[in-house]
DNA sequence: ATTTTAATGCAACTAAGTTGCAAATATACT
DNA sequence: AGTATATTTGCAACTTAGTTGCATTAAAAT
């Protein structure tokens, strides 16, 4: 699908993201906009964002979904397979551009991995 | 507050556990015990079962808690921090012995990791 | 055998995310 | 600019994993 129309929502988002250099969960952009906008048109123009190559999703402490600015991606592929790291104290998420040396497995083969970091940030230490 | 008494549903989770190698999902074990015992039960069971280091649990693909036998934990301390492997084909989710570095990340302490790698199992090759 | 206290079942709830459909609105066309 | 067309939106209702409160049941201690 990917984003057709540069309507009210799609600007609403995608400024949010530029603000921020970190990631934000669903629910958060939620509470934010409710009165901006409904919950069912904040998930869908956040999938067409990720289908676009804008944001990239992954699912943060409680399997809550949260988004990102992609850097480098496309609709064609997605190339974000970076470690998160949330805070533990502040609930902050941030993407890392430490990579993760993911060994071969015998026997099976990987193609995505998903890799949460939990600590405590910078701001909370 | 942990396992007090050896209960029939302690019994019957206790035993799964024994029986399959591989990681056991909350909603899978709902299925297969819904006759014999009710959710909220199978839900505090496994609760006190992580607590005593008899399971270990984790977040699968959707967000859904995986519960696995641990090897070596206690009450006290649960290590096992390995990743782990569900298959995108079958579903199945495996713990891995096999070790991920993770590396120091400037400013910031990390305390847990979870590592989800995703793609296709041998059964599945 | 009786008492004590933890474990269970049940029903109702919470909250994240999804779906169907009618109404609104961005874009294409003339 | 005005109209047609197709996408996007809002809303309400739904789905589903997981949780909570409370009365009942069943371990285990006496």
């Amino acid at each position: 699908m990917g984003i057709l129309r540069k309507t009210k929502s799609v600007k609403i988002l995608l400024d949010e993201f530029e603000k921020h250099a970190t990631a934000i969960s669903a629910i958060t952009l939620i509470e934010r906009f409710h009165s901006k906008m409904n919950k069912t048109t904040i998930y869908r123009v956040l999938d067409k964002l990720e289908d676009d190559g804008f944001l990239h999703s992954f699912l943060g402490k409680n399997g809550h979904k949260w988004y990102a600015k992609c850097s480098g991606c496309s609709s064609a592929e997605h190339h974000d397979v970076h470690p998160h790291f949330q805070c533990s104290d502040c609930g902050k998420v941030d993407c890392l551009s430490t990579d993760v040396l993911i060994p071969t497995i015998p026997n099976r083969t990987v193609h995505v991995s998903q890799i949460l970091l939990q600590g405590t940030c910078e701001d909370c230490l």
